[in-house]
Order: structure tokens, then C-alpha cells, then sequence
DNA sequence: CTATCCTACAACCAAATGGTTGTAGATCAG
DNA sequence: CTGATCTACAACCATTTGGTTGTAGGATAG
């Protein structure tokens, strides 16, 4: 039951191109647009006041983190909205929630036990006591 | 009723920051351990595979995205979650749902009306028609 | 007091990012 | 066919990012 909260399998590098695609406001406003509506990408290039190869570079981030997907119609490539990518994003996030009220639910516990000293599993190994403290455990 | 899934009111600076911070396994990794316990910089950087000054930038990325905040105990400085940051973050992506719901709903009111071209109001605007569609208005 | 530990910060470096211009291939209109 | 449009991609540039080492200052242990 330690392990459920992490179920939704994220590559580091997965996680590392989401969060990345949406540290960028101009790609967060396509993705707010392309999940309203369709657009060409020269239709998104018209919006903003940057070069036609800026746009299609923003494009190409959210692509790669999959969170729009192209279609070509024509000579355009329409440009849509991929939602199971803002659901992973969302569920990372929920995750760390999740994490959150753990540790809120484990500081009731400990609060209510006052004194039960439990040895070899309490909450120790958090406050870097001084020396040789569990290293490189978590890369 | 059309702004009200914007209420969070985060600048794009700030999204800029929060996604950033996240976009990066280490620091994901920081913002989890100090969510569940408390550590000191130096602590922390006895977790990873790189220098202390790269842990210490690590944390100021997090600390200025507000995810994490530091406080001085004797001589640690002490790093603990920022849970205001997660939540805004959350937030923002739980109002791109909305969004996307909201479309899902309009599609759907729009295959019940089958035909009733309510002019001025459809869904046009989206698709870049040719010419002329509204430039820079989103920047 | 002295040595050690923890931190802060500057300086430097390689690689990635966000932008540009230019060139070239497809597709559509006439 | 010709011209206009949409796209892709290469090359280039400035800035940021993620890492390093080195120096210096404040707090603690002995």
C-alpha cells in the first residue's frame, strides 16, 4: 500500500518534457487554444508576435511531450489537443497531494501515539543527523 | 461565466517558474523528500550524484518558485515543502480540464442542434479560414 | 581559540532554449 | 503551368540552465 500513490509510471524524462512544455506561456496559451478549438499551425503562428518557425518550434515541444498532436489536411497541419498528456501532468501532481496528506495523516499519528517509541521505523532519516546519511539512495 | 475557471490569477512569470521548477527529476525528487520529512541543504545534497553549490541552485530554482521554503536552524538551513506552490500548480492544470470539458460539452450541444446556425457565436474563429484571422490578440 | 561544518556566492564552462533568417518541398487556386 | 501558401528544416545567435571549482563567512564542537 506504499507503492500505490506512484502508479501513474512516468519516465523521468517523460515528466522532464511535460513539465518543461508548460514552463513557456506562449505554449501554454496553444495548448489553451487547441484544446478549444483547431488550429493550423500558421493559423497559431498568426496569433503571436513571433516568426512562423517560433511557432512551429513551440509546436514541436508540445509534441514531443504529448500534449498536442498534429494531423496533416491539405497542405496544413491541424494541431490538436492531447489530453492524456495534461492528465498524466495533472496526476503527477496528485500524486505529490497524495505524498502531502500522508505526511499530514503520519504527523496525527505521531502526535496521537505522544510516546511510543516504535524503533527502526519511525519518521527518522529525514533530519540529517551529521554524518553518512543514506547517499545517493534517491537519483 | 466565461472567466471563472481563470481564478487562480497567477502571472506567467510565476507559471514559468512552478512549471520550470518542475521540470527536472532532481528537483522533483527535493520537492518529494522534503514534502515527507525535513532536510537540510547539505543533507540533501548527500542524496545526489553532484556538488553541494549544485544542489544548493537546485534548491534556490525551487525556493523561487515557491515550492519549497528555507529557514535558518543554528547553523542548517533548514528546507521544507511549500504546499501553496503545488497547489497553484494543480489548479492551473485542473482549469485546462475545465477548458477541455467545457469543449467536450460544447461539441456536444452542437451535435444535439445538429443545425441551428446561430450566427456570430459558433465555433468558427478556431480553424484559421485564411486571411486576416485575428493577430496578436492572445499575447 | 581552533578546527570543522554548513552555507553563500562568484566565476567559469558546455549544452539546451528561444528566437531569428533563409532555403526548399508540397499542395492548392487560377 | 504559375504563383501563392503552408510546412519543414538547417544555420546561426544570445541567453539561460545545470553543472563545476574555489573562496569566504557564520555557527558549533572540543
Amino acid at each position: 500500500m506504499v507503492v500505490d500513490q506512484l502508479r501513474t509510471q512516468l519516465s523521468d524524462d517523460e515528466l522532464d518534457r511535460l513539465f518543461q512544455a508548460f514552463a513557456d506561456a506562449t505554449r501554454r496559451d496553444i495548448v489553451r487554444r487547441v484544446t478549444v478549438g483547431e488550429y493550423s499551425v500558421s493559423g497559431l503562428a498568426a496569433l503571436y508576435a513571433m516568426s512562423f518557425a517560433a511557432v512551429q518550434k513551440h509546436v514541436a515541444v508540445l509534441e514531443r511531450a504529448s500534449l498536442v498532436s498534429k494531423e496533416k489536411r491539405g497542405r496544413e497541419q491541424i494541431v490538436r489537443a492531447n489530453h492524456d498528456g495534461l492528465q498524466r501532468a495533472r496526476r503527477l501532481l496528485d500524486d505529490y497531494e497524495v505524498i502531502w496528506r500522508q505526511r499530514a495523516d503520519r504527523i496525527a499519528d505521531l502526535l496521537a501515539e505522544s510516546a511510543a517509541p516504535e524503533p527502526g521505523e519511525t519518521q527518522a532519516g529525514a533530519r540529517t543527523t551529521n554524518k553518512s546519511q543514506g547517499q545517493a539512495e534517491g537519483n
